[in-house]
RNA sequence: GCUGCUGUAGCUCAGUAGGUAGAGCACACCCUUGGUAAGGGUGAGGUCGAUGGUUCAAAUCCAUUCAGCAGCACCA
């Protein structure tokens, strides 16, 4: 006699079992057609599913966001249905539903095509309209084995046979298609309705291991409606528009040619705009106590031996072979080269904590499929710093740091943030003992500084736990950007030490930290962050001075000097063009502010200042529009200071 | 690295029955000196990613290779 507890608190009680749709209908009619699944004791049930015994029910509808899923996970097996409709040889595995939409993976001979996409989809429509029921069933395992079996679908036994013992094996039938699936589905094929679009295809390992055969991997978006289909379809085509690989030709910021894959040519608008950066990061530093040094492109293999680099990413490596056979390797990351430096000379607890900063060059051999734009290279700097401290410094570090950190990104337009707490790898240096000491210390550091994280297992580097501090890309793709770590095993296996208040000798511990992470990758997430029209202190070209016609050229000099000599980034068009066109021009590449001067301003000794985006003139005199630009531009460390 | 797709003038792209390449923009020159998102004319520019093959003949077919794109795997 199941007693149903209700979300808002009421209870109500039935004689035999029930099913969630038939509590809806007790609830009212409008109810009842609204319910599409139903969450009983914290489990995602089908609404028709039956309930015998005291519960919790929640019923979802097309209010709740799990509705979604529900509909995604229901166009998966409508996919899925589709695909063995036309193609029976096919053999089918896994499709959840995902983020935006849901995938299908598929193992067969020949890959689908684009074309087959479409017939696929219009397949799907009509399985749409077929109104098919959904019905579960439950299998024994050797049931559900031997259909497979039956069938010859290997992957899915594998399924079968992975499903632990405490759990029923259920599947979903939808006319003549039956999929193992643990659910819940709607009731109908109808209810998916039709705001759904199949995207691409491309290949995904079994499993997601690469040594695993590779499946045709299927992938769809599906809504509630038509028209957030649409909305969604629309973001995609303007996210695609602020891609940094598209702007970053447009506005002439860098190239990459395929004589240097994952190398980058920086032109002279995208160095002006790296150097700004660099600078801002380095007065950021300085007066943070930082020191600045330089270490070695290259350097011995035997110094990456012994830093365990040379075991553990060897791979990865660019390598270079003297006359002589000595073995040399650039540099994938600055640590051991920092290390060489604090080395030099006795170090007393006096010295620490010891903030060593570099603008390091590395270089990884990154695996081809893996390069993308500027935002994953092979030769990239790093804003990187390592604090060597004691164990008692970590936590005030660490909270330094992390204000440092979220100031230096508002200063840069984010606000949001993710942070992920990495923690201990399966290949890792140094004991457990270890491990448990630098993973608390970092756990009780984010603490002290306020931040919350999301835990990332096993993805920790080698030599310790690390913060990962995550941006998004237009493209919805996430980037590691910021890091800190604490390595208890570097200092260690490079024989790095510190004199202690009794004299003894100590291991100091290090803190590895970078900010903005690669500046590569940071400019990249900076164009698509503004859409390439960067903040005035960031844009390589600040003011454009046109003059209207050539009789102005003269005066537009005068104020072009006045400006230049302030330090603006300034450019001075003579072209002979027609206004229009000029103002056209530097629009579209991003010019924050255009000064028109004709034969009125050289007149009244002003110019009439245009602000990208406005279609408003302003005219200003010479010394107002001089100190207007001059705070216009300034970097916000430096606005600060000037307050 | 894996699977699929793509690779034509500086850029964006067209070139579907294999017969030695086209457009727009940009560029150069000339005319125009014009007030806030494209004034007009003329002209120069590619051997079609690379290599090899099939063919009387290849940008167009085949093979290999490089790079890019999407996803997967990887990301110290």
């Amino acid at each position: 006699m199941p007693k149903i507890a209700l979300p808002d608190g009421s209870e109500r009680h039935y004689d035999g079992p029930v099913t969630a749709g038939q509590i809806a209908a007790d609830i009212g009619p409008g109810l009842e057609k609204a319910a599409l699944s139903a969450v009983v004791n914290g489990n995602h049930w089908d609404i028709n599913r039956i309930i015998d015994e005291d519960s919790e029910i929640r019923l979802i509808t097309k209010k709740d966001d799990y509705c979604l899923e529900l509909i995604r996970h229901d166009c998966a097996h409508i996919l899925a249905e589709a695909v063995l409709e036309l193609y029976p040889e096919t053999q089918v595995t896994i499709g959840p539903a995902i983020e935006n939409g849901f995938y299908y993976d598929f193992y067969r001979e020949n890959p689908f095509s684009s074309d087959d996409l479409v017939s696929i989809e219009k397949r799907m429509h009509e399985i749409v309209d077929r109104d098919e029921q959904i019905i579960r069933g439950e299998w024994s395992r050797e049931e559900a084995v031997r259909f497979y079996k039956d069938r010859n679908e290997p992957f899915k036994i594998e399924l079968v046979e992975a499903i632990p013992e405490s759990e029923t094996v259920s599947y979903y039938q939808q006319g003549e298609f039956i999929d193992l699936c643990r659910g819940p589905h709607m009731l109908s094929t109808k209810k998916v309705g039709h705001a759904f679009k199949l995207m691409k295809v491309a290949g995904a390992y079994w499993r997601g291991d690469s040594n695993n055969p590779m499946l045709q991997r299927i992938y769809g978006t599906a809504f509630l409606k038509e028209a957030d289909l649409e909305t969604y379809l629309t973001m995609l085509e303007e996210a695609e528009k602020r891609d940094h690989r598209k702007l970053g030709k447009a506005l002439n910021l860098f190239h990459l040619q395929e004589e240097a894959a994952g190398s980058i040519f920086w032109h002279p608008n995208g160095w002006t705009l790296y150097r700004e950066i660099e600078s801002y990061i380095r007065r950021r530093l300085n007066s943070e106590n930082y020191q600045e040094v330089k270490t070695p492109q290259m350097i011995d293999k035997s110094l990456w031996e012994e830093s365990g680099h040379w075991e553990k990413f060897g791979e990865n490596m660019f390598t270079a072979n003297t006359k002589d056979d000595k073995i040399l390797a650039l540099k994938p990351m600055n640590c051991p080269g920092h290390v060489q430096i604090y080395r030099q000379g006795v170090k007393s607890y006096r010295d620490l904590p010891l903030r060593m900063a570099e603008f390091g060059s590395c270089h990884r051999n990154e695996p081809s499929g893996a390069l993308h734009g500027i935002m994953r290279v092979r030769a990239f700097t790093q804003d990187d710093a390592h604090i060597f401290c004691t164990e008692e410094q970590i936590n005030s570090e660490s909270v330094a740091f992390c204000n440092l950190l979220k100031d230096i990104y508002a200063d840069f337009g984010f606000s949001d943030i993710r942070v992920k707490f990495s923690d201990r790898p399966e290949v890792r240096a140094g004991d457990d003992k270890t491990w448990d000491k630098a993973e608390q210390a970092l756990t009780s550091a984010t603490k002290a500084a306020g931040i919350e994280t999301s835990s990332n297992p096993g993805e920790g580097a080698f030599y310790g736990p690390k913060l990962e501090f995550v941006l998004t890309d237009a493209i919805g793709r996430d980037w590691q950007c910021g890091t800190l770590q604490v390595d208890f095993i570097l200092p260690e296996r490079l024989g790095a030490e510190y004199v202690d208040e009794n004299g003894k000798r100590k291991r100091p511990v290090m803190l590895h930290r970078a900010i903005l992470g690669s500046l590569e990758r940071w400019i990249g997430i900076l164009i698509e962050q503004y859409s390439g029209k960067m903040p005035p202190w960031l844009s390589p070209v600040q003011v454009v001075i046109a003059p209207i016609t050539e009789s102005s050229n003269d005066y537009a000099n005068l104020v072009y000097r006045d400006l230049k000599n302030v330090g603006i980034r300034v450019h001075i068009d003579l072209r002979n063009e027609k206004i229009g066109f000029k103002i056209r021009e530097h629009s579209n590449a991003k010019v924050p502010f255009i000064l028109a001067a004709g034969g009125r301003e050289e007149e009244s000794r002003t110019v009439a200042l245009r602000q990208l985006g406005s279609k408003n003139q302003e005219v200003m005199s010479l010394s107002e529009v001089n100190s207007f630009l001059q705070l216009e531009c300034m970097p916000p460390d430096l606005a600060k200071n000037t307050k």
